[in-house]
DNA sequence: GCAGTCTTCCAAAGCGCTTTGAATATCTTA
DNA sequence: TAAGATATTCAAAGCGCTTTGGAAGACTGC
C-alpha cells in the first residue's frame, strides 16, 4: 500500500528521468520513446500517480471543468429536470476527463457569476439553461469570451452560438393533431411561461394545429406560468370549471400534467373517458421503473430524453472547448409521439 | 471597461505595493495599514481583479471545492431528491466562498472516486449520500483523510464521524400511530431498500408502532425497493390485489406515493374514503407552489426539508475543514405531521 | 540617545505542473 | 567516416498565488 500522495518530482527522481520526459510520457506526446513510456506508465501506476488539477491547470490555463449555473427562484424553487440533465452531462465530462461544477442562482445573479468565472478563470465553459425569446446572457458570454453551450435556442439572438434543441414547435403542432384527430375541440394548453423560448415554440406549434384545423383558441383555456406539480393542478382546476371546459388538455411538463391528473381525479373526471390529458415527456428518470424493462407509457406525450440531450450538450461543449477554432454547431432533435393511457376520443357530451 | 484579467504583480506594481502586501490586504491579514487596505480594495474594485482559484489553491493546498457523488443506478436513474438537496447545499457553499463539484457514479464506482479526489487533491471534502446500515465508504474516507459528513448515519459503523439525519424510526412509528387512531388495522408500508439505514429505521419505527398497538404485520403488506413512482404503484396493485388488502398504505418517499395515487385511482378507490395514504414528504420544490404561499399540503405525511438538510450539511461540512481539530458533529431532527387529504378513518366494510 | 517593541512592508522561495529551447544520442547517407 | 538529419532527453523558466523570514521605520521608556 503507498503512503500518500506522490508528485512529478519524486516520481522522476525515482525513475532517473526529468520531469519533462516522464510529464510528456504520462500525457501521451510522441517524442518519448516508448520503452521510456512503459517504464513510467508503470512506475505511476505502481506510486498511483495522479497529476494535481490545481497544478496542471495554473501551468496550461485550462480547468476542465464546466460550469452549470442553475436557475434557483426566490423561493428556492428547483426543477427536478436538472437532476437529469445534470447526469446526463456528467456521464459525457467523466468519459473526457473533465468536472461539473454547479451553482444556483436567482436570474439576476447569473450574469455576474459568468463574469466571475470568466476573470477567475475558473471554468473552460458553461452551459446555459432555459433561454428566454432574447436571451442576453448570450451578448454577455461572448463579450467576455466564456466558451458556452446553449440547452434550447433563442429567437433574437442570431444563430451565431452553439445549441441542441427539441423541435418545441412541431412537436406540440403533432401532440395537437393527435388530440384532434381524435375529436377533440375544445383543447386546452398548461405551458411554460411564454418569456421562455421552448414555451413560446410551443404555443407557435399548437396554434398553427388549431388554426389549420379551424379550430377556436380559447383564451381562457391557454395558461402560462413556472411548471411545478400544483401548478398544473390550479390551472386544470381553473379551466374544468370556467364555462367552456377543455375535453382534452396538452401540458407542457410531466411535473404539471401529473397536477392536471390530480385535478381531474378532484372533479371525478375519469382519464381519458371524460377527459384527454397529453405532455411533454422529458423521460425524467424517477418516473421510469428502473428496472431497465420498458415500462408502459401512462401518459401519452412526445417524448425526447433530457439526460441523453445533457449527454450529447457536454459533449458538443467539449468539442468546441478543445477546437475552438470550430464553428458553432447546432442540433435539432425531432420527439417521439407515444400514445399512452391518458388519451382517447372526445366524449359525446362535450362540446 | 476594464480589459481582461488582471493578476497580481500587475496590480501590486500598479499600487507600488508587493505582491505580499497586497495578498494580504485583501485576505484581511491584520498586519496591513488601514490606509493601504482601502487602497488595495479600491484598486482591486477597479481593476475587477479575482485570485486565481488555481493558483491559490495550488499555494495553499486548499481547493474550497466540495464533492458530491451522486449515485445512479445501471439504468441511469437518478433521484430528484438530488436536485434540491444540492440546491440547499450550493447555497451554504457559495455563502462561504466554495464551490460545489458534481460526480454521478454507480456504487461501485464510488469508493474509487474518492481516492482519485484524495489522491489528486481534488476537493477538500466530500458529503456522502444514501448511507447503508454497515456503510464501507466510511471506512474508505477515514483511511484516506478525506474530510467528508454524511446525509444520514448508519448503524455499524460506530459514531466517529459526522452526519445529519432525520429521525427516521420517529418519524415512522408516529406516522403509523397516526393511522391506529384513525381506526387501520391493516396498515402496510412501501418502503425503500432495506439495507438503506433510512429504510431500515422505517421500519423499525412502523415496526414499534404495530407492535405497541398489538397489530399484526403482514408480510404482503411490506414492500422494499429502489423509491421511484412505478415502483410505488406496482407495490401498490400488488397491495390492493391481495387477499388481505390494506385499508391504509405508508409510502417512504413521495415519488412512490404519487405511483400509489395512480394505482388506487386505476382500482377505482377513492382517497381518503376508500383508502388512506400518507408518506414522508421532503418537501421537494417541484411540489410546492413556488408562488410563496404556502399550499395546502395534499399528502398526509412526516414533513422535513431536505433542501434545508443539504444547506445544514454543507455548513458542517465547511466547520469542519476550516476547523479540522474539532470533534465530530452530528445532528438529529425530527419530522413533522402534515395532515393533509388523503388520510382519514378506516371505512365500516373494510376489514 | 539608544536598546527594545511594534507596526508595516518586502524579497524570494515555494506549490506541482507544462513547455521552451538546447543538448545529447542515434541513425542516415554520400 | 564525417556531416546532416532524426530521435530522445533535459535544465530551467514560468503559471499566479501564499508565506517565511527578515528589514525598515516609527514608537516606546529610561
Amino acid at each position: 500500500m503507498p503512503k500518500s500522495t506522490i508528485n512529478l518530482k519524486q516520481l522522476s527522481q525515482h525513475l532517473g528521468l526529468s520531469q519533462t520526459t516522464v510529464s510528456r510520457a504520462l500525457n501521451g506526446f510522441p517524442e518519448v520513446n516508448e520503452n521510456t513510456r512503459q517504464k513510467v506508465l508503470a512506475a505511476a501506476a505502481q506510486f498511483n500517480y495522479r497529476p494535481s488539477p490545481s497544478a496542471s491547470s495554473l501551468a496550461t490555463g485550462k480547468t476542465r471543468i464546466i460550469g452549470h449555473v442553475v436557475p434557483i427562484s426566490e423561493h428556492k424553487m428547483i426543477n427536478p429536470h436538472f437532476a437529469d440533465f445534470l447526469a446526463g452531462a456528467s456521464e459525457a465530462y467523466s468519459a473526457a476527463g473533465y468536472d461539473l461544477l454547479l451553482r444556483t442562482a436567482t436570474p439576476k445573479q447569473e450574469e455576474e457569476i459568468y463574469r466571475e468565472f470568466a476573470s477567475r478563470n475558473r471554468v473552460d465553459g458553461v452551459v446555459v439553461h432555459g433561454p428566454l425569446i432574447d436571451e442576453p446572457r448570450i451578448e454577455v458570454l461572448k463579450s467576455i469570451r466564456l466558451p458556452f453551450i446553449v440547452h434550447g435556442r433563442t429567437t433574437m439572438n442570431g444563430d451565431d452560438y452553439s445549441w441542441l434543441d427539441v423541435d418545441n414547435a412541431t412537436s406540440f403542432r403533432r401532440l395537437t393533431q393527435h388530440l384532434i384527430d381524435l375529436g377533440h375541440k375544445r383543447i386546452a394548453l398548461v405551458n411554460g411561461l411564454e418569456t421562455m423560448n421552448f414555451a413560446h415554440r410551443r404555443l407557435q406549434g399548437y396554434r398553427e394545429a388549431m388554426e389549420t384545423n379551424q379550430l377556436e383558441m380559447i383564451p381562457k383555456l391557454i395558461s402560462s406560468a413556472d411548471m411545478n406539480e400544483p401548478y398544473g393542478y390550479n390551472a386544470t382546476l381553473r379551466m374544468l370549471d370556467c364555462d367552456t371546459p377543455p375535453s382534452a388538455i396538452l401540458y407542457s411538463s410531466i411535473l404539471s400534467a401529473m397536477g392536471g391528473m390530480r385535478a381531474t381525479g378532484e372533479r371525478g373526471l375519469r382519464v381519458p373517458q371524460d377527459i384527454s390529458l397529453a405532455t411533454f415527456d422529458d423521460e425524467l428518470s424517477f418516473l421510469q421503473t428502473g428496472d431497465g424493462q420498458p415500462r408502459e407509457p401512462f401518459f401519452t406525450g412526445m417524448h425526447s430524453s433530457i439526460q441523453e440531450a445533457g449527454k450529447k450538450l457536454g459533449q458538443m461543449l467539449i468539442n468546441q472547448i478543445s477546437n475552438p477554432a470550430s464553428n458553432a454547431e447546432t442540433c435539432l432533435w425531432e420527439s417521439k409521439l407515444i400514445v399512452g393511457k391518458t388519451t382517447g376520443p372526445r366524449p359525446r357530451e362535450n362540446s
